[in-house]
DNA sequence: CTCTCCCT
């Protein structure tokens, strides 16, 4: 649904109200940080009361044009120009602060090159789209939705009259569902490139094969793929003929320190790196990159069980924690600036290196790690590890320390070590199931997706898995051709799984509670139960179990939410993250258009049938049993592979002879995720299928 | 006895 571009505030109302105290709406993308440094000083200036109103808005818009001219890629405006009026495609490489991201796509509409059509513009995430449109719509002096927009899920500002579009990758994707050939698009920019989602990877090759249909067709489009690092002759040799522009960036120089021999234990020497830059250098807070969520909670206590060793006339330390579950209100904690006589010392994921921008980090620790998921063809597992970093991480982790004066980037392996490092981490698309990815590239007509142009092209085990996965669910045929019944699972924004769940539920008779429990499993958690709260969370949660598992306990969590509609108070006592239940309405109500769209009603509901409930789940999850052994541990039923309930489990030690699973990842075990109770006769229905 | 991150 559009907003109108007169009310551009105006949002949806919904049971929740709007997140947009959303940490991550506080910050800035890589490349408009500088300039709202800039936004603020003119801001003060428009809040000056003598000066009548109208005046100071004209100011504010001046100082912006006058701050435009002084980013680095102003100087290169004509030659950008002429290089994409000459050139299909183009690779523009802006290091951080160039002002691509916002400056491209203006210059192109101003020199008339967005005539036949207009400039869409890629980010892959929510908030980079959502904040650079805000920003670009200012500098040209429109409201945002109206010739500048953005698309994301959940929330659209354009109008008839947008030319510049700002959407993020998987949002496009899905517009080539009704729109192959991106005909509304005369140029499509691609930003971000570097960063290898499965989304832009399937883009190119979609771009490419648009531009040389459109090509035939007198309807030519132009591809710019931008991105701060890239491996640009790949690119361009890829693209047959594409031109390469660079432009600087703005950033302030960062010292890198190695270790001058190999550390067996990062936290430990993360530790004592703290420590000492405390001790000895002067004020900037201190931003550690750890992989995951256990390290930074043991880091903060070894900090904290230390802080009495600070002389006592140096500053304090004060300790932000930084990673995706923790509820917004403590994310929000790292913008806060450090009291006087403290220094912060920021211990964060991954997410501090692309998503969350802070300011006045001085000091970067690069442990050199960091967890990723991976996808075994071979078993059909997906594991999710600690790492060694790419060389182009490294990087990125580094430039935090500069994006407001000199910094110092200590990286926690030595020189030789950073030497061996890959050039760049693996791009999904060769590293995780693709098998949602397989069924849309099917469902856009390519047939053969062996042969599909990939710019990296996943092993043929891994889409020979994906389209086994596929044929199971009945997606596609034993041709490898996709069904009717593949085309309308293409039409969720779902995994293949969930779209196969929610179709059975017509035929079950509970779409509601189909909908329901798919929204509730398309967020990471619907609880957050801090390390040193268990026992308590444990109390709380006990209330909505259900002995038939998780699916159905998360079910009553749901209506429960419901009737205290959301407060802040009730989440918070319970230990519900309130973020993602958020998340899981906007999913459901999303669902429930698209399903009644497909004539399937929403309302249709099977009331408390849990049976129902469970049996109509088997069938995307038929594969996804396990049955309890001797020994305790479970065995997959079709596979015989050895798994583990998960210790958040409400079936953990629960005993339960057999068990269907919604996730099964390889982490410190084999462990399977999102567990109900469920009768072996339950599967015998879809034995021809196991 | 436990959970990198993002997207439709």
């Amino acid at each position: 649904m559009k907003n109108k571009p007169n009310k551009p505030n105006k949002r949806e109302f919904s049971l929740v109200e709007d997140d947009n105290s959303n940490t991550t709406d506080t910050t800035n993308t890589t490349n408009t940080n500088n300039t709202t440094e800039k936004l603020k000083v003119s801001k003060k200036t428009t809040n000056n009361n003598i000066k009548p109103k109208k005046n100071s808005v004209s100011n504010a818009f001046n100082n912006l044009q006058t701050f435009r001219t002084r980013l680095p890629i102003w100087k290169e405006q004509k030659n950008l120009i002429e290089t994409v009026k000459n050139n299909e495609t183009i690779i523009i490489i802006g290091e951080m602060g160039s002002g691509k991201s916002t400056q491209t796509p203006q210059f192109l509409l101003e020199a008339g090159l967005a005539s036949n059509g207009s400039i869409a513009i890629t980010q892959p995430r929510r908030v980079a789209a959502i904040s650079l449109a805000t920003r670009v719509a200012k500098e040209f002096g429109s409201k945002l939705g109206r010739e500048i927009g953005y698309s994301v899920r959940f929330d659209e500002m354009t109008s008839n009259s947008t030319i510049i579009k700002y959407l993020t990758d998987g949002m496009l994707l899905r517009e080539l569902l009704s729109d192959p050939l991106l005909l509304n698009y005369s140029i499509v920019i691609l930003d971000e490139a570097h960063e290898r989602t499965m989304r832009t990877d399937i883009l190119f090759g979609m771009m490419k094969r648009a531009q040389e249909i459109r090509k035939s067709k007198m309807k030519p489009l132009k591809i710019i793929i931008m991105s701060a690092t890239l491996n640009s002759e790949k690119f361009a040799n890829y693209f047959n003929t594409a031109a390469i522009l660079k432009i600087s960036g703005r950033q302030f120089p960062v010292n890198i320190i190695y270790c001058t021999e190999p550390k067996s234990d990062y936290l430990d020497t993360a530790f004592t790196s703290i420590f000492q830059i405390h001790i000895e250098q002067p004020a900037g807070d201190i931003l550690v990159f750890l992989p995951g969520q256990e390290d930074i909670e043991i880091l903060e206590k070894l900090i904290l069980e230390n802080a009495s060793a600070i002389p006592p006339e140096k500053p304090k330390i004060i300790t932000c924690l930084l990673f995706a579950a923790l509820p917004t209100e403590q994310q929000t904690k790292v913008f806060d600036p450090a009291p006087p006589g403290t220094r912060k010392v920021i211990l964060s994921t991954n997410i501090a290196e692309t998503s969350i921008t802070i300011g006045n980090v001085k000091y970067v620790i690069d442990t050199g790690k960091c967890k990723m998921r991976k996808f075994n063809a071979r078993i059909g597992m997906e594991s999710l590890s600690v790492e060694n970093i790419s060389k182009n991480s490294a990087d990125q982790r580094m430039g935090r320390a500069g994006r407001e004066g000199p910094g110092f980037c200590y990286r926690l392996y030595t020189e030789e070590e950073y030497t061996k490092m890959e050039k760049e981490t693996d791009p999904e698309i060769k590293r995780c199931n693709i098998a949602s990815i397989i069924l849309l590239l099917k469902a856009l007509g390519i047939d053969n997706v062996f042969e599909f142009d990939y710019l990296d092209a996943p092993s043929r085990n891994l889409i020979k898995r994906a389209m086994e996965q596929l044929f199971i669910l009945n997606a596609l045929d034993n041709q490898g051709k996709i069904s009717d019944l593949g085309k309308r699972m293409a039409e969720f924004p779902l995994e293949p799984t969930f779209a196969r769940v929610l179709i059975a539920s017509q035929y079950m008779g509970c779409i509601k509670e189909a909908i329901d429990i798919v929204s509730l499993l398309s967020v990471d958690s619907i609880f957050f139960t801090p390390q040193d709260q268990r026992e308590n969370a444990m109390d709380m949660k006990r209330k909505f179990i259900s002995p038939l598992g998780d699916l159905i306990t998360y079910l009553n969590v749901l209506k429960s939410y419901e009737a205290h509609k959301g407060e802040v108070d009730w989440c918070g006592r319970n230990y519900i993250n309130r973020r993602n239940m958020k998340h899981v309405i906007k999913v459901r109500k999303q669902l429930n258009q698209l399903c009644d769209r497909m004539n399937m009603s929403p309302t249709n509901t099977c009331g408390d049938d849990y049976e129902t409930i469970l049996k109509c789940l088997l069938f995307g999850f038929f594969r996804q049993s396990a049955i309890l052994q001797p020994d305790n541990n479970y065995k997959v039923i079709v596979s015989s592979q050895n798994v583990n309930i998960h210790p958040s489990s409400t079936l953990f030690n629960k005993k339960i002879e057999v068990v269907m699973y919604a996730e099964l990842v390889l982490t410190s075990k084999p462990y399977i995720k999102n567990v109900s109770a469920i009768q072996s006769n339950w599967i015998v229905d879809f034995a021809p299928k196991i």
